[in-house]
DNA sequence: GCAAGGTC
C-alpha cells in the first residue's frame, strides 16, 4: 500500500450485479449514485469511501460470472480437423465470449480512470478465478494498476467493512486450482465426446446418426448412478421372510396391530416353533405403557439443493424447471437469491417485516399474523454456509402469480412461514406386550398442536388411536397369524435421489445439479418412468457397460477423486499447476488411447442393446481407428495420416479430407511397410512434418543400404521427393496421386485396379465374387 | 455438434 497517497478513485468488481448494488448500499450507506456501463445488466455504482483515512471514489461494478472462456485454437475446433487424441496436447486459449464483451469493455473504461482495483468476487474458489479475469483485462489496459482483495464472509455491513479495512492481495493458487480444473474438463470433455460420437454414429447409423454422445466429468457419473440403481434392481433376489402379526380388536371401532420386535426371520422353522410357542398359550401381558412428548420439527431454512429436491417430490417440478422459474421469481424481486448453500438465518437479518408482508394473503397471512403475534420468527439453524447469501426466502407479497410460479413462490412462502413457526408437538404411547416370551409392541400418536404443519400441507403427520391398556394386566388378542413375505429390491432412483447422492459424491455444485440431470435426459442416456423415476436407456445402459468392460471406472464417481485432492493442494500452494497439469493429463490421455483401442468392447455393450453393430467398409473402419497425423496438407489443412490396404498389401499418405480433398502420397511397390515415426522433421513446413519409417523389400534397395530407414517425404529428402511426383507442393497434390494413379510405371497404379479382397482384376471390392 | 463453472 505504499502508493497508497496517490489513489483518488478506485475500481471494484463484483461477482454479479446483485453482489455489486449490496456491497455499494452498505459502503455508501445507500447514498451512491447508480450509472450506466455498456452492459445492461452490470451496473456502475459510484460513491465516497472513506479508506484508511483517505477519501476516495468508489466506483463499483460486476461481471456475470466468468468474464473469459476456455476453448481450442481455431483449428482444432473443428470436429474433423485432427485425431482427438491431440486433444489433450492441442493449444487452448482464453478468450471473452460475445455476451461478455459489452462487460468487458466497462471494465477497460472504467480501470483506465483508476488507480487501484479491487476485487469484490465470491469467496470460493471460482471466484477467485474469476477474479484474475477481471485482473488481467483491467491491467491489460491499465498496466500499472494496484490490485487488492477483499475477503468477506457475507454481504452485511460489518463483514463488508472488515474487507475495507484488510484488503489483501489475490490468491494466484486457489485461481490456478480453477485454471487445471478448466482445462481437464475441455480437454477430457471434447476428446471424449467426439470420440464415442464419431465412432458410435458410424457403427449403430440406423439408431445414433443424430445423436450426440458426450462425456463429461459429471454428466457421466450422474448416469453411472442411474445404471448402478437399475442394474441393483435387475440383480436383487427376493427372500422370503416370516414373521408373526399380532392383532387386537377390543371393540368393533378400535382395532391394533402390534409388530414384533424381532421384526422378521427368514427360517421358516425357527419362526414356526415361536408361533407355536405363542399359540400354546395367547395370551398377552401388557409390560409397559410408556407416554412421552414427540415433536415433528419444522424443516430448516431452505438452500438450492432442499429447494430442488423438495420442489420435485411435493410438486412434481423437475430441478430444471424448479430452477428457472426460481431465477425468475428473483429477477422479479418476489424471492431471495436462488443459488446459495446456506440453511441458516445470519442474525442481522430482520425476518419480521417479512413475516409481516405475508399477513395479507388469505390463505397464510392469519398463519403468519400468529407467528408475529407469539414471539416472532425462531427459524432453527442448519449448519452450511456459502458465506455470501442467506437462505432462499421471500421478499416481496404476491398474489398474481400463475401455475408453477404461484407454486414455487407459495411454497417459499409456506417454506419460510414453517421456519419461523414452532415444531409440532404430539403425545406418543408405547404399549409393549409379551406372548410367550416373544416381544410385540404397538404405537399410538396424539397430535397437541399442529403448529408448522398449518402452514406447510407438504408434511404430514397423522393421529393414531390406540385402546388403553394398563401395564401387568392380560388380554386375550383377537389373531395372531404367521405371515409370510418376500424382501423387496429398491427402487428406481427419483431426481431427489439423484441430487442426494450428486451431493454426497460432490458431483458438480449445487448451481448445476439440475443441468447434469437434463444433460444425460437430453442425450438420451435416460428417461423418466410414468412415475417420475430414472429409467437408464439403452445408450446410457451399453455406454456405461462399454467402459466398465475395458476396466475404467469411467462412470464412477472417484474417478476424478485423485484429481480433486490434487486441486486442493494447488489451491493451498502445495502443488504447482503445470505440473498437476500435465500429470492428469497424461493420465487421461492414457485412459483415452487405451479406450480407443478397446472400442470395440463399447460396439459390443452396446449392440446388446441397439441391435447388430453395422457392418463398415475397410476405409470407414480406417477412418474409427483415427490415424495420427503425418502433416497438415498443403491444399486443405486438414491433416494427412496414413491409410493402408490390408489386403491390397500398400499403403498411402491421405488427407483427411477426402473425398472432398484428394490430396494423396502413393509409395513405391518397393515399400512393403510404412509407419509414423515419432520424431519430427527439423527443416520441412508447416510444422510438424512427422517422419516416416519404411521398410524395403529385400533386393529392391542397392547392396549394403539398410532395408530400414527413417525419412522425410515433405520435401527435404531428394530421394524421397521423387514419390511426390516431383513436384514443389507434391505431398498434398491431388495431381500427384492422380499422375501416379496414370503412369504405368507407378506399381500402385495396376494395384489400384485390382479388387482389394480377391486381388483380380475386373471388378472392385464392391462386386467381388468373394464377398460374403 | 464437444465440458463444467460462473451468471441475465
Amino acid at each position: 500500500m505504499r502508493a497508497r497517497a496517490q489513489i483518488k478513485k478506485v475500481l471494484c468488481v463484483a461477482e454479479k450485479n446483485d453482489a455489486a448494488k449490496g456491497i455499494a448500499e452498505i459502503m455508501s450507506n445507500g447514498r451512491a449514485k447508480r450509472r450506466e456501463g455498456f452492459s445492461v445488466y452490470n451496473k456502475i455504482y459510484e460513491y465516497e469511501y472513506d479508506l484508511l483515512g483517505q477519501n476516495v471514489t468508489f466506483c463499483m461494478t460486476s461481471v456475470s460470472g466468468h468474464l473469459l472462456a476456455l476453448e481450442f485454437k481455431a483449428p482444432f475446433q473443428k470436429w474433423h480437423s485432427c485425431n482427438p487424441v491431440l486433444l489433450f496436447d492441442a493449444e487452448v486459449e482464453k478468450y471473452c465470449p460475445e455476451n461478455f464483451v459489452q462487460i468487458k469493455r466497462t471494465l477497460e473504461r472504467e480501470a483506465r480512470q483508476c488507480q487501484a482495483l479491487v476485487i469484490w468476487t465470491d469467496c470460493d474458489r471460482e471466484g477467485e478465478n474469476i477474479g484474475y479475469e477481471i485482473i488481467d483485462v483491467c491491467k491489460a489496459v491499465k498496466a500499472n494498476i494496484q490490485v487488492f482483495r477483499a475477503r468477506f464472509s457475507e454481504i452485511t455491513p460489518n463483514s463488508i467493512r472488515r474487507a475495507c479495512e484488510s484488503l489483501t492481495e489475490p490468491d494466484i493458487n486457489v485461481s490456478d486450482a480453477v485454471d487445471v480444473r478448466q482445462e481437464l474438463d475441455l480437454r477430457i470433455g471434447a476428446a471424449f465426446t467426439r470420440f464415442q460420437t464419431l465412432r458410435l454414429q458410424k457403427i449403430f447409423p440406423d439408431s445414433l446418426s443424430n445423436q450426440l454422445i458426450s462425456y463429461g466429468s459429471c454428466q457421466f457419473p450422474t448416469l453411472g448412478f442411474v445404471v448402478e440403481r437399475f442394474k441393483a434392481i435387475q440383480a436383487f433376489i427376493p427372500e422370503t421372510f416370516f414373521k408373526i402379526k399380532v392383532v387386537h380388536e377390543p371393540s368393533e371401532e378400535e382395532s391394533v396391530e402390534f409388530s414384533w420386535k424381532r421384526h422378521r426371520l427368514f427360517n421358516h422353522t425357527a419362526c414356526l416353533v415361536l408361533y407355536q410357542m405363542c399359540m400354546e398359550d395367547p395370551v398377552a401381558t401388557v409390560i409397559s405403557v410408556i407416554s412421552k412428548p414427540k415433536s415433528k420439527w419444522r424443516p430448516l431454512p431452505l438452500d438450492t439443493v432442499e429447494l430442488e429436491k423438495l420442489a420435485s417430490r411435493k410438486l412434481k417440478i423437475s430441478a430444471k424447471e424448479t430452477m428457472k422459474i426460481a431465477e425468475k421469481l428473483y429477477t422479479r424481486g418476489f424471492i431471495s437469491y436462488p443459488r446459495t448453500e446456506t440453511n441458516m438465518f445470519p442474525t442481522n437479518l430482520n425476518l419480521v417485516p417479512l413475516v409481516e408482508q405475508q399477513t395479507q394473503d388469505n390463505e397464510w397471512g392469519p398463519f403468519a399474523q400468529g407467528i408475529l403475534e407469539s414471539g416472532g420468527p425462531t427459524p432453527r439453524n442448519g449448519n452450511k454456509s456459502d458465506q455470501a447469501h442467506p437462505p432462499i426466502h421471500p421478499t416481496k407479497y404476491t398474489n398474481s402469480l400463475q401455475g408453477n410460479e404461484k407454486r414455487l413462490y407459495e411454497f417459499i412462502v409456506r417454506h419460510f412461514l414453517a421456519c419461523c413457526s414452532k415444531d409440532a408437538e404430539g403425545k406418543e404411547v408405547i404399549v409393549d406386550i409379551d406372548i410367550a416370551q416373544e416381544k410385540f409392541s404397538a404405537s399410538g400418536l396424539t397430535i397437541i398442536a399442529r403448529n408448522y404443519l398449518e402452514v406447510y400441507p407438504y408434511d404430514k403427520w397423522y393421529n393414531k388411536v390406540i385402546p388403553l391398556y394398563m401395564p401387568n394386566t392380560t388380554f386375550q388378542p383377537t389373531a395372531i397369524e404367521m405371515m409370510e413375505g418376500q424382501t423387496s429390491p429398491p427402487q428406481l432412483l427419483t431426481e431427489a435421489d439423484l441430487i442426494s447422492l450428486m451431493e454426497k459424491h460432490g458431483i458438480g455444485t449445487d448451481a448445476t445439479h439440475a443441468e447434469h440431470i437434463e444433460t444425460i435426459k437430453s442425450r438420451m442416456y435416460v428417461g423418466l418412468t410414468a412415475d417420475q423415476r430414472f429409467l437408464p436407456g439403452e445408450l446410457g445402459m451399453g455406454l456405461v457397460e462399454g467402459y466398465n468392460s475395458m476396466g475404467y471406472e469411467m462412470s464412477k464417481p472417484d474417478l476424478r477423486a485423485e484429481l480433486e485432492a490434487d486441486l486442493k493442494l494447488v489451491s493451498e500452494g502445495r502443488k504447482d499447476k503445470a505440473s498437476v497439469l500435465r500429470h492428469h493429463v497424461a493420465k487421461y490421455k492414457a485412459v483415452f488411447i487405451e479406450s480407443v483401442r478397446k472400442a470395440k468392447k463399447l460396439d459390443e455393450a452396446l449392440s446388446s442393446y441397439l441391435g447388430q453393430a453395422q457392418e463398415y467398409t475397410e476405409q470407414e473402419e480406417q477412418e474409427l481407428e483415427m490415424p495420427l497425423p503425418v502433416r497438415k496438407c498443403l491444399q486443405c489443412n486438414l491433416d494427412m495420416v496414413l491409410k493402408k490396404r490390408k489386403e491390397a498389401f500398400y499403403e498411402f499418405l491421405s488427407c483427411m479430407g477426402y473425398p472432398a480433398c484428394k490430396a494423396a502420397v502413393w509409395f513405391p511397390d518397393t515399400v512393403l511397410e510404412v509407419s509414423r515415426d515419432d520424431s519430427i522433421c527439423p527443416t520441412c513446413r508447416p510444422h510438424p512434418v512427422h517422419m516416416l519409417k519404411f521398410k524395403f523389400k529385400r533386393g529392391s534397395l542397392p547392396p549394403g543400404m539398410d532395408l530400414e530407414f527413417v525419412g522425410c517425404i515433405g520435401g527435404c529428402d531428394e530421394t524421397l521427393r521423387e514419390w511426390n511426383g516431383n513436384r514443389k507442393t507434391g505431398a498434398s497434390s491431388s495431381k500427384a496421386s492422380s499422375s501416379k494413379a496414370s503412369s504405368s510405371k507407378a506399381p500402385t497404379a495396376k494395384r489400384q485396379r485390382t479388387c482389394g479382397i480377391c486381388h483380380e482384376p475386373g471388378h472392385t471390392r464392391t462386386t467381388c465374387p468373394q464377398r460374403q
